[in-house]
DNA sequence: TTGAAAGCGATACCAC
DNA sequence: GTGGTATCGCTTTCAA
């Protein structure tokens, strides 16, 4: 005897609907992933039986027939710095979990500020090896045509840590960085001790994102905090040896310097400078939890970190990549990426 | 022709592990889920292409195969407060999302700060309905062993937001008060513009996480900003009305108050009681965000709020619950709740 | 244009 | 103690 009283309640499955409809389970299956050849009678017929029955396909069930394997690579700026080892670190970790469920994560190295490199890596992308991307790189009009090319060859394509909003990128997984400025901001005006100066470290002029973060940071403190004078800028390329050499000068012009904010990367620079030079009531904030800005935390050379979460940018590139690929609903609660700040006393455990 | 030339390193299946062990498909299963009746000389010739294949069961046919469902169990304490709401609506929005993915949630509301009806809810949970509960409730010793009766039974029991370590409850899921309350602490000290008094509104003596946070905010302030001085804390039972009622006492007997750390719920009472009698200058930091306390964030009645992700909790209990359920290794860094800051500036959109 | 049947990887019932 | 085999929900040849 068939199955036939399934009417408890319970999940229907494409049985149910080819029953229903009065059609074969690979008419089922044709109309379900709209393969061709299905007259569009039947085609109706079926989607009412889905209809009726609500339907939810098993995801699960359906890759296991499929042989699904989702293969995602990783463009990553090929620098020392810590973020981005994080970065890396994160994906390495994600890919020996994962190899266990049909993912393989892979990434590639491209040299910093170098938007050919990442066009030529975009280009090079196999749409019938590779299912998506996650780019971290910087908008330029030529990034922006491969991206563009590339999801054209069908490949998903998502921005991280940096938008690429032009290229219309599929995702951008990474946080509002002009409200991550802002955020310095706010915290700069309210622990300076003292009115003066204030210096913001930037990285290139290149990166979307900490153009955004020095906009922000000079619209609160232009409109909050007056007392406070934001000087001209230093661009410090996230190279730390550089800004190192640049900060003697920096504090020989402004001697009521009372807060620095480190909007890039290229940290070590700093804290090796005021570890040497201490300037007490000094008020720092900088970017990205990292061993070395942790120590800085702990030990006063920085005030605050703002950060974000690197496992939890790699972990939602990669749930982002996977529903795009599948045309499947997108949580956006838990991808949203959110703007941390740490004290001493919030740190997590490393 | 069989498909002996699997060789070409793809992931083994049980099919491998029956070729290589020379024994059959049903024994190998035996063998993996530990089922009795089978000759140690077989265990061992099976453990050892297992070895050999370096094989690992891909849970999602498991699951498939099983007819596995997760059922989970969220007590939750019958409060209005927004915090509990907020749980409350996460849990229901995963429920139909995973509704589709072999797992059942429910919900109980018990009534707050009864440890008795835990422990009847705990009693009664039948093992052979439901996988796993998330308890969040006071730690008594009545609880206590409620849950390690429910443990014995073979129920997964994770501790949601307060810890109950004396239960051996399998999971915590939340943040370390202690630090929550030093981080307070340290905003509050640093933010405050002047020196004088500091108020604390903890919850009830019953609640772990209430009293950490106390802890925490008190060995902060007497080790770091001495000038300021904490008062004799209010009991404010999480109740906005009867905390609104004891604010004009507090301001009464403490004319120099500068700071109040809201350490627990009923943050509608407290906002209620600023916005009616303004103390500029005053500095007020608070728990969780929600959408009362983002007002008063926008607004500047509160300075700083301490959270943690509502979302992030329940999704984390899941999946804790269905890793330990099925003795599952779990990534820590992706379970871990933290400590966040939220200031006007870093709020997330609603 | 449609259907029958063989898997995907793992489990479980029923024999021997 | 072991092995054969149907089954989970879905996909995919191969025929008709």
């Amino acid at each position: 005897m068939n199955k036939q009283d399934a009417k408890t309640g319970i999940k229907p499955t494409v049985n149910d609907i080819a029953r229903v409809a009065g059609v074969s389970l690979a008419t089922v299956d044709r109309v379900l992933n709209a393969r061709p050849g299905v007259r569009s009678v039947t085609i109706e017929k079926v989607n009412k039986a889905i209809a009726e029955l609500g339907y939810v396909r098993d995801t699960a069930a359906a890759n296991l027939a499929r042989g699904r394997v989702y293969n995602l690579l990783f463009i990553l700026p090929d620098t020392a710095n810590e973020f981005v080892v994080a970065l890396d670190h994160h994906v390495t970790e994600q890919a020996i979990k994962l190899r266990h469920q049909r993912t393989t994560l892979d990434t590639v190295r491209v040299p910093p500020f170098d938007p050919q490199s990442i066009v030529q890596m975009l280009d090079n992308v196999d749409a019938s090896r590779t299912d998506g991307v996650a780019v971290f790189g910087p908008e330029t009009p030529s990034v922006r045509d491969a991206v563009k090319r590339a999801r054209a060859r069908g490949i998903v394509v998502v921005a991280l840590v940096a938008d690429l909003p032009s290229s219309e990128r599929d995702h951008f997984i990474g946080v509002d960085n002009v409200a991550a400025g802002r955020t310095a901001a706010h915290l700069m005006g309210r622990f300076a001790r003292q009115s003066g100066r204030v210096l913001v470290i930037t990285g290139s002029r290149l990166a979307r994102d900490h153009l955004e973060r020095r906009k922000g940071f000079d619209a609160v403190m232009s409109e909050h905090f007056p007392e406070l004078d934001v000087v001209a800028s230093i661009e410090g390329r996230d190279d730390p040896e550089l800004i190192r050499k640049m900060l003697p000068d920096v504090f020989a012009s402004y001697p009521d310097l009372c807060g620095i904010y480190s909007s890039a990367a290229g940290n070590p620079g700093l804290i090796q400078y005021l570890s040497d030079n201490p300037h007490p009531g000094l008020t720092v904030i900088a970017h990205e939890l990292t061993p070395t800005s942790r120590i800085a935390l702990n030990n006063d050379v920085f005030d605050a970190i703002i950060s974000q979460d690197t496992g939890h940018l790699v972990r939602s590139a990669i749930r982002l990549m996977k529903a795009t690929a599948d045309r499947q609903p997108i949580d956006h609660t838990q991808e949203r990426i959110r703007i941390d700040i740490y004290l001493r006393e919030n740190m997590p455990t490393p």
